[in-house]
DNA sequence: GGGCTTTGTTATAGACGATTACAATTCCCC
DNA sequence: GGGGAATTGTAATCGTCTATAACAAAGCCC
């Protein structure tokens, strides 16, 4: 009875509805609230954009920074990211599976790795990044431009 | 060697440091990264405010909007929260360990539960609310009261 | 009344990340 | 230059959160 490896399927965010006639209370006050409904839907318009490439958001921003800074460590792939060592090496674990990414040896540092795209790996980033700005700008379209540049403001501001 | 039980200990973001001299190539022109960083932030002060309280955002959403709506149902708490109804269940469950919220059937549908907080779950909505509130409105003094409000309309209307 | 739907529930599984401990290497300071 | 402290990657394990699927009980609708 050996069953095939399950298919692998990253965390969707379900739309937080807001559900006609119910109170919300202080909620909708709330930044935090806010910025997180917003999040959802900036979220779920990713996972559109990366359907089927088992792309997810942390594996994203991984990619793009790599790809900007070849020869990153894990370890400061973990901090860009803000989770562990440990969870930064499974990352890369998985980009080397996928043949995305590779490990060279640093000559200045024989405890790290330096983290390198490989030529799919260049390949893969430059559709997703196309792809997942087109959408980032096709959601952000509801906005004007002026309110876009101070929605960004607005959020590195708060962001802190 | 029976081990005692582990303690509860909730899921918390670490922070997105912009490392310094690192290229963070098109991320730092996407609306959904910016919004991803603001909200770590918002996040962490959140967790701050209620410290020792085994609070997480999805179980203060919940209490508030039991507390604003009572006799609630499990699959609408669901549904404001964008989890399934299963995990609904569990968050009752819990909140019933706690002896923050009952369930009491409804006359109306036998099939349903209502959920009600208890005297000690309103104390603790109460108590919670204030908290949280006062550390949203710390965390966005970094804005003028304009800005805020402008955040706020903006936020709304990128969620959709 | 009989099929379809909805609600709560249970069981199971998977994604994700933390923690801890360890070895190898490098750093720092005397 | 030598030795303790710090850093890097790694492995093993654990916990949280959520989904999915299947089920029984109750309601809905014709």
């Amino acid at each position: 009875m050996n069953r095939r490896p399950a298919p692998y399927r990253p965390r969707v965010l379900a739309p937080i509805r807001h559900v006609a006639g119910l109170d919300y209370d202080v909620l909708d006050d709330l930044l935090g609230y806010s910025l997180r409904r917003a999040q959802v839907a900036m979220f779920m318009a990713f996972h559109e954009a990366t359907r089927g490439m088992a792309i997810t958001p942390p594996r994203f921003t991984a990619l793009v920074v790599i790809g900007a800074n070849p020869g990153l460590s894990q370890t400061v792939l973990g901090n860009v990211l803000g989770i562990a060592r440990s969870g930064a090496m499974l990352l890369a674990d998985w980009f080397e599976a996928q043949g995305l990414v590779e490990r060279r040896h640093r000559p200045d540092d024989g405890r790290a790795w330096g983290l390198y795209l490989t030529p799919g790996g260049e390949a893969l980033v430059q559709r997703v990044k196309r792809r997942v700005v087109a959408s980032d700008r096709k959601r952000a379209a509801v906005l004007s431009a002026r309110e876009r540049r101070e929605l960004q403001r607005l959020l590195a501001k708060l962001a802190g």
